[in-house]
DNA sequence: GCTATTTGTTCAGTGGTTGAATTAAATGGT
DNA sequence: ACCATTTAATTCAACCACTGAACAAATAGC
């Protein structure tokens, strides 16, 4: 019995429901942890018990404990000047739990291992083009680099603590693959076919080892993490399809369902062409890949999927006309659309990512322009537009971020673990 | 001194600080008094304790505060059948804590008072335009109408524990209405204006007595507590303008800088007519209440600002063509700018309200098409249209339910307050 | 070397939950 | 009418985790 969650981030520990004796303990290794993981650098103990309001006696307890579970580790002190014993300074551990990030793509496979302090220690990716395939046979070859990893991670002293596995479609709270249109999935039970492949399998720390997502949602936590600071903003992935990550206070905004971010056939112009969701005007048909292509004059089929955002990239630079034009149009298209969100959710960042992060010289300015034109709120506080700090990896890197992410947000569930 | 906090929702007590020892207790009275008001009948102790996991010894012990704060009143026993001794039944308090909601719109002042159950124990409007009138004399009527709030409260036995002020306009955290475009108003600081009018002044609790916040947003908390059993919705509010308040999972979500909600001004034509906010062809355009009444037929110089929609709706119940072929319109309009939220944002929910409201028999299947054409998951999981239960009572039944709302949800500031 | 200063640990004390035993109040069978 | 049964609520010793103060450790400055 493979038993899955879709990824959801665990704020706290269990405010819900009631709050038992021992939660005291488990809520505040969370406090305590995630001051350690948010310093800039090492705290010690003091400055947490000062920082928190607790007692150093309670902070030294609670630390012995994270660092009795391999989560945190005590580094040399760093010199200071003034009086007094110097402190040791705390962070997070480089060689305990560790997350698997896995990806299939239209055109690759990719794996990828993050340690607690978010590094990426371990990145593969495998070039191959996975619409011919059939989904077991490329949940196969997933497995490989899936073992790879997990070799690579023992090497390190590194204990896998769960997967994440990002799919470019819609996954339903099981980790079933309802429709994956641009891979030819539909209705694909991911965990039914991993049974038997460990790590893919069971449950670590009380938590299912794999959890399945959408890898739009990922990459917008990949962005998360990978550039703190910016807790609440828009990640807009440009592929076939146009999702969007929705970050709200450091936490995924998913929906009722796990469906939102589609972005893709948010209206822009409701005379324009039919959109394959029958609606018209979609910004798909102005800003999707296919329309892009098609506006510099290029057909889909001329070249592999995974180029084509780098051709785009590499005619504009040439200087070609077409290509600039038809990227200045999908840029307004897209900040039309774009504007609409940040009315609606008084967002103040925006971030281009997907195959939009390579095209971000030329959509950039037209995106803004258009922010700046339509966003009510943008003389006061302007929003600002940049390119994902992460390439084609960020769905990899922010699944196997989550799985860190969940570990240092409730280390209770790690520590109770049975070694 | 007035200290004013935004109006925001506490979710759990301290969650993000550390966990002290009194905070056991402080969690468990939320935890324990949230189950008693989301219980459908009186729930007695035991069931409490089976139901949150705590020992029965635990729940009597924090019921006995609760009662002692007079949040919590025992019923007697409802008949049950079979053995054992009857349970006494817990319900919410309807002579302790209460909440003033108070309301300055173009026509008219409200106030009312609502109990913990969320009961509208007190209501009173006042029909006048306030456009020419200046904020400090606003106020100052709207204090007549806290006072005589105030004075019924006393009489029905509850405490006014706070107050809420809804204003249509923009307010920022402190309080400050930044901009109030119908009522003409610009930079009113309402705290400093209401300085030395109790119950309006100072802190209750802990908590600040006054909260300022925007009427589309109250809206959709009143349609919150109003209807239990929908956590996630959009709240559309015709007015002048189009506001939207959006509620996830039971929380009104409010944006970085709480400025969320602007749904007017999604693009539904770029080559629409021009839109004072300097776009084209903004959802506002068509659906905006000047729209409509000009494609009815009508000047708004007409008739009075609140009858326009009664008047509309007067007119399409009539079956004047020009009327319910612009309703038709606007409905559309409102459709497509609505869908792109929906399959955004994954909601299973849209309540039409302000205008809207009045005008939903006409407004809701053109809405309803749209959404139905246009919504990708909408096959799976349709999409539910309904008009707001409140009336124009909504904004102000919203601010004092989100006073009371505050209590259930951490009732350890209440009952440490100073009698 | 001595004092001041800051860090981290030890330990008795306390608040609040736990779990079992006890009391309370009803039903149902004989 | 009486008693066993059943469920509700309270009482009480035990225990767990935090508190606060005292103490030990480690450094800078004089």
């Amino acid at each position: 019995m493979v038993a899955v969650w879709h990824c959801q981030e665990v704020t706290s520990a269990n405010t819900a429901g009631a709050v038992r004796q021992g939660s005291l303990r488990e809520l505040n290794l969370a406090v305590v942890l995630g001051r350690i993981a948010a310093a800039g650098r090492p705290p010690s103990r003091a400055a947490i018990a000062a920082d928190t309001g607790l007692t150093r006696a309670t902070v030294s307890a609670v630390v012995d404990d994270l660092i009795a579970g391999r989560l945190v580790a005590e580094v040399d002190p760093e010199p200071r000047t003034g009086a007094g014993r110097p402190a040791r300074g705390l962070r997070l551990a480089a060689d305990g739990p560790a997350g698997l990030g896995l990806e299939i793509n239209v055109d690759y496979l990719a794996a990828c291992v993050v340690d607690l302090t978010g590094a990426v220690r371990h990145h593969e990716v495998r070039r191959a083009d996975l619409r011919p395939v059939s989904p077991s046979e490329a949940l196969a070859r997933l497995v490989e680099l899936a073992g790879r990893a997990h070799a690579v991670a023992d090497r390190l002293g590194l204990t896998l603590a769960g997967a994440t596995l990002a799919v470019p479609g819609l996954v339903d709270a099981h980790g079933l693959v309802r429709l994956a249109p641009n891979l030819g999935w539909r209705d694909v039970d991911v965990p039914a076919l991993l049974a038997g492949h460990p790590p893919l399998t069971g449950t670590v720390g009380g938590v299912p080892a794999l959890t399945v997502d959408n890898e739009a949602n990922l990459a917008a936590l990949g962005e998360l993490y990978a550039v703190p600071g910016t807790a609440s903003f828009l990640h807009v992935s440009g592929e076939i399809g146009i999702g969007a990550g929705i970050v709200l206070d450091g936490v995924l905004f998913r929906g009722a369902r796990g469906w939102s971010g589609e972005l893709g056939h948010v209206p822009v112009d409701p005379a324009g062409p039919r959109c394959r969701c029958g609606g018209r005007g979609c910004l798909e048909t102005y800003a999707g890949q296919e329309a892009i292509l098609g506006a510099a004059g290029l057909s889909e089929a001329d070249l592999p999927a995974d180029t084509a955002a780098r051709r785009l990239a590499h005619l504009a630079a040439a200087g070609d006309r077409a290509t600039l034009d038809a990227l200045h149009a999908a840029g307004n298209a897209l900040g039309v659309a774009v504007a609409g969100v940040v009315n609606l959710l008084d967002l103040d960042t925006v971030v281009l990512g997907g195959g939009y992060a390579t095209l971000a010289p030329w959509l950039r300015p037209p995106v803004a322009a258009e922010l700046t034109a339509r966003v009510l709120t943008a003389a006061w506080a302007p929003v600002s537009v940049r390119a994902a700090a992460l390439g084609s990896e960020s769905a990899a890197v922010g699944g196997a971020g989550a799985v860190v992410h969940r570990i240092v947000a409730r280390p209770s569930g790690w520590l109770a673990r049975r070694e």
